[in-house]
Order: C-alpha cells, then structure tokens, then sequence
DNA sequence: TGAATTATGTGATGCAAATCACATAATTGA
DNA sequence: TCAATTATGTGATTTGCATCACATAATTCA
C-alpha cells in the first residue's frame, strides 16, 4: 500500500486527466494504491461504502448476491472506476468485486472524490459519460440474459471475452465453469455440456480453461439467435 | 407545445433546483414542454438522440427491442430525466419510450443540458446521483428477472406499483396483459394464468385491470421466494 | 349499430434446462 | 507424496413455462 503522487501516475483515467496541479494533489492525498490477487474481495455487498476504486491493471468480476442464487452482474476491465453506483447511490454497497487476476487499484476517499466533482466540471462530466456507458452497457446484457437461451448468453459472452478483454480468439477463460454458471445465470452443468457440444460442433475448441473460436461467424449467428 | 420561464416552473427537478438566474434562463431558452396522450412515443429507439427529457407528470415506459421480443426495461414516474444514458452515452437511442397516462414532459436541447453539466458542479453532481441509483435499482431489477420464478416476477412488480407507483394497495394497471408479459418476461397466457391464481388464492383481487393487494405478507414472501 | 379488430382466458402438448446422481480429474495442503 | 478437497464431465429424470389452439369478451370505427 502506497500513497505516490497522482500528477505522475501514466495511467490516469480519462476523468483524472481534466483535473489541475491542486486538484491532483488533493487527489494523490486521498487515495491508496493497493494490489489484489485472484480470488481477493475489493469490496463486500452490505458493507458500507466509503471509497471509489479505479482500476489500473487487472480484471473483477462484479457479484450480486440474488435471492436464490450469487450472479455475476458483469466483468470490468482496467482502466474505469468501479462503485462509483454503489457509492454515491447508497450509503451500502449493493455488490461485491473480486479480482480474477494480479489486480491494482487506486482507492480515493469518497469524500475526496465528491470534492473532485465539485470543483471539475470536465472530471464530472467524464464521470457522467462512463456511468452512462455502463447503463447502456447494463442494459443489453440484461436484456440478453433473459431473452437468449443458453447457447445464446454463452456466446455472447465468449465474444465479449475474445473481442473486448482478450483482443485475441485464444485465451484462458478467467472463471472456472461454476463462475461461468452464475455469469450466463445457468448451472455448472449445463455450462460444461454446452462447451462440450460447441467443441464438438467445431465452432470453439476448449482445453480445460483454454479457449479457441475456430467459427467466429457461426458463434456470432448463435449470439444474436440463440 | 409552448417555451415558459423554467425559473417559474414549480415542479422543477433537484438538479435544476440549483440553477441560477442566468443558468435557468439558458434552460429556458432551450427547453419546449410537450404534452403526450398514453400510447404516444416519446422517444424512439435507434433514432438520433438529440434531447435530454424532463418528465414533469405521468408515467412512462422503456422498453428495448431485444433479439426474440420487446421489453419493458422499467416503468418511470415523474418527476425524473429520462434518456440520460441513451443520449449521453450515445449517438443513438438505445431504447424508446411510452407514456402509460397523459404525460407531460420538458424536451431540454443536449447541446444546453451539457453546458449546464458544465456550468454548474451542483447540477452536474444531482444528475450523477440519479444516474447512480438507477443504475443500483436496474441491477436489482435484472437479478430479480433473472433468478426468480414468474410469480415472483409478477408479485415484485405488482408489489411495486401499489408501493412505488401508486401508494395504494388499490389501483388500475397502466399496462394490457401483453404488456405486463413485456415486464415481467413472459407470454400473456403465464400473466393470465397467474393472475387469475393469485386472485383465487385470496392474496389479491383481480377484475379485469384493477387490482387490490389483499395479502400483501403473503405477496412480499412471493416476491422473495419465489 | 354491427362488423372487425384487439384483448383476454383456459386447456393440451412439448421442450429447454434445472436438478439429481455419480464418476473422474485436478488442485491443495499437511 | 498422498489424502482431502474442489472442479469438472455426463447420463437420467423432472418441471416450469412457452407455445399452440381455440373460445369469449371488450373496443374500435365505418
């Protein structure tokens, strides 16, 4: 845990990159540098909620405990702010992220952060255009979820992974199949029957956690389809 | 349709309660109200998205047109903005919406709505907080549609009407069976089926659109567990 | 006012996917 | 290094709900 000054830092956020000489500061002095390992909690559902985190490296899976089972509500990728809904939304956070690798986050004192708000219109208004973003984002996938049948939500989100986390056809999938479950909202089983079938079928190949699209084209038909 | 002094309206929202003078007559100039009759489309859909919307009075819903069939996103009540994320988050509408009852809202141009944002921190900053907690109820929203069983779908949402809605456990539906099956995800003939069983159970009252709660524990324990 | 359209109710049937039940592989940790 | 735990694969069974098929009620509008 380390508190070095953000008017140095390379990887500031889009917002952070409006702010001027003393609003940097007022941010390096409010805010902690802290790295995670996979399968370590970035903040706690019904905990209070007393910091916005961005995300320099890695990537989180954000969890909301539902009334029957926990679901995955989506994965977040550096660089963006996370909680920033949770935070300024309530005063208890309505989900929990964990890290699903070597993660670094800068954590910024809520107070600091509303501060920020209010003396940056530019820092705001990026602020505003990414929450929207997510919105839009949030949307479809719920609308997804519900519509699809499982091929359907599987593939959209192996796109998702391939096109947007991965820029690649070939990765490792960052969850195990019981993640993969509570992501696509399905069971373990049925999850690894459908790679199964998808693997046979000659559209992916999986290795255990390994994953190549072979048939993009067909996996994108299924995506919008299925 | 008519262009009235905002700094006389009385039914202002909490953001443009912090407006000054000359803020209020900028919105002034670059606001019209617009009065709509139920069924009437608000906004469309994949069409260009040039206007923020105050929704002075009524109901409203959103809805998407998903890959199988159209959803409704939500249902909104004044006073509140609509179409926040979907003109600041894009180009286009991501999503159309509906009013349910005469309606009355204030069409803000974007190009004034994002100079206020950066006029005013306070502005700026009640918007934000809107943003955020619909994002937290709309998570809510997709866990409850995903993981619950269609009766507890239904009662969620009657629940929510006569709590959030109407403040009363008796009331007319703003929406046709087929449209409640938009909301809750299912077909007319489940709606119907439910309904109906619902009202033969005792727990509420059914006589075409009106509706009164009768057992609203036993609603409540529906909503949560089933 | 009466025909056409649209909304609603209800039974019968089929199917996607959950659940159960178990085997096997991989990982962890003493 | 080996037992204990956890992750994964796969068949059999069950079930919630969509879909189909139709009847009837309520609206719309010429």
């Amino acid at each position: 845990m380390e508190n070095r000054s953000c008017s140095a830092c390379l990887i500031k956020s889009k917002a952070a990159e409006s702010l001027i000489d003393n609003e940097l500061e007022l941010l390096g002095q409010n805010c902690v540098e802290v790295a995670f390992e996979r399968g370590e909690t970035l903040f706690k559902q019904d905990a209070l909620s007393s910091n916005i985190i961005y995300l320099q490296k890695g990537l989180v899976k954000i969890i909301m405990q539902g009334p029957q089972r926990k679901q995955i509500l989506r994965l977040k990728k550096a660089p963006c702010y996370l909680g920033v809904p949770t935070t300024m939304g309530d005063k208890i956070n309505h989900y929990s992220a964990v890290a699903l690798e070597p993660t670094t986050v800068c954590f910024i004192d809520l107070g600091a952060f509303k501060s920020l708000l209010r003396l940056n219109t530019e820092f705001s208004y990026e602020i505003i255009v990414e929450l929207c973003k997510n919105e839009l984002e949030q949307f479809h996938r719920c609308v997804t979820l519900v519509q699809n049948q499982i091929f359907g939500r599987l593939a959209v989100n192996l796109l998702y992974m391939a096109n947007t986390i991965y820029h690649s056809g070939e990765f490792d999938l960052p969850l195990s199949r019981n993640e993969l479950a509570d992501l696509i909202c399905t069971s373990r089983e049925t999850v690894s029957r459908m790679l199964s079938e998808l693997d046979q079928d000659g559209i992916i190949e999986v290795n255990g956690k390994h994953i190549r699209l072979i048939d993009t084209k067909k996996l994108e038909e299924i995506s919008k389809n299925g």
